[in-house]
DNA sequence: CATATATAATAAGCGTGCTTACTATTCAAG
DNA sequence: CTTGAATAGTAAGCACGCTTATTATATATG
């Protein structure tokens, strides 16, 4: 830690935390009448761009371990947003499409997700805003590059996200 | 949502989600020899300020629930990380106190912490880092006002932590 | 004093992530 | 075809957050 001009970097991973806990929050205290969760919402975008989509691509996308999406699929499949269907040519895949009540609330959670976005940024100028969304991705890309598990193979396929 | 000039703020969540999950995993990979894990560091970063601390207080300062607190503290105990003790004031109170362990290895980890967040920033200008900073500051504040739970009662009683 | 309320901590059980280990299926060599 | 490696999915069990409910103790009020 080389000297360091005291600015409050010795607080980012304490504020990264809190901010994603506290917009996780939010956005599960708005969307609790639907009953989809933050993360049923991520899994959900993403199945509704690539429906059909197999459950170890979903993994990659979202990051995050097969046998985690294994159980989100198991909730997200009682709670009627998601269908599990087999595919013809590899019976090792489970298809996942969305169901039309997930077609249904996908616009509404989307501009929820984007109220809480601006509630986030109140009083932050346009010009921070920017900076901000750049740092932020600098940061992923310089912890992706190297050493996490299995992320360099997937290079983010998407380009936006609600 | 008003219009929107298409920066990415709509792939705020994502981003932040992303960034803590990263710089989570980069330290409690960095960690993972002591066996302190990132929610337990944040605890020692409080009780190393504060020895004999209660855990109520303990929930009020990390802005978590009084039971995850019981639970953390648990293995924090079984990890020989800290030590509860009787108040002789009030006998409800398990107050906190960090052992020798905590206290040796502190420096250690807060150093570790400062290299992951040096890390993430690699190719930031200061300008920038001190914009982060000062917006995720904006962000929590903007989120903690009102229709948060207990969140209001406490304002952030310490100014830095690692 | 007695009773009611508030507070400190914990218990039980769930969601979402993980690691490790397993089954079923596909595919590549031989 | 058969063996062996790779891949898709799941099971079991843990960490760390939550909600709701319970126990023990303090404190306020009649």
């Amino acid at each position: 830690m080389p000297l360091m001009v005291s600015d409050g970097i010795d607080r980012l991973g304490f504020l990264i935390h809190d901010v994603q806990r506290l917009m996780r929050k939010r956005f599960e205290a708005r969307a609790s009448g639907l009953g989809l969760s933050s993360a049923q919402w991520r899994l959900l975008v993403r199945v509704a761009k690539e429906a059909g989509v197999a459950q170890a691509r979903l993994a990659e996308l979202l990051e995050i371990e097969p046998i985690s999406v294994s159980r989100l699929v198991d909730r997200m499949e009682e709670g009627g947003w998601i269908e599990r269907r087999a595919d013809a040519a590899d019976r090792r895949v489970r298809m996942i499409f969305p169901t039309e009540k997930a077609n249904a609330a996908y616009a509404d959670v989307k501009s929820l997700a984007g109220e809480v976005y601006e509630e986030s940024l109140t009083g932050v100028s346009l010009e921070d805003r920017r900076i901000l969304i750049r740092v932020l991705d600098t940061i992923v890309q310089n912890l992706t590059d190297g050493e996490t598990s299995s992320l360099e193979k997937i290079k983010n396929t998407e380009g936006r996200a609600a």
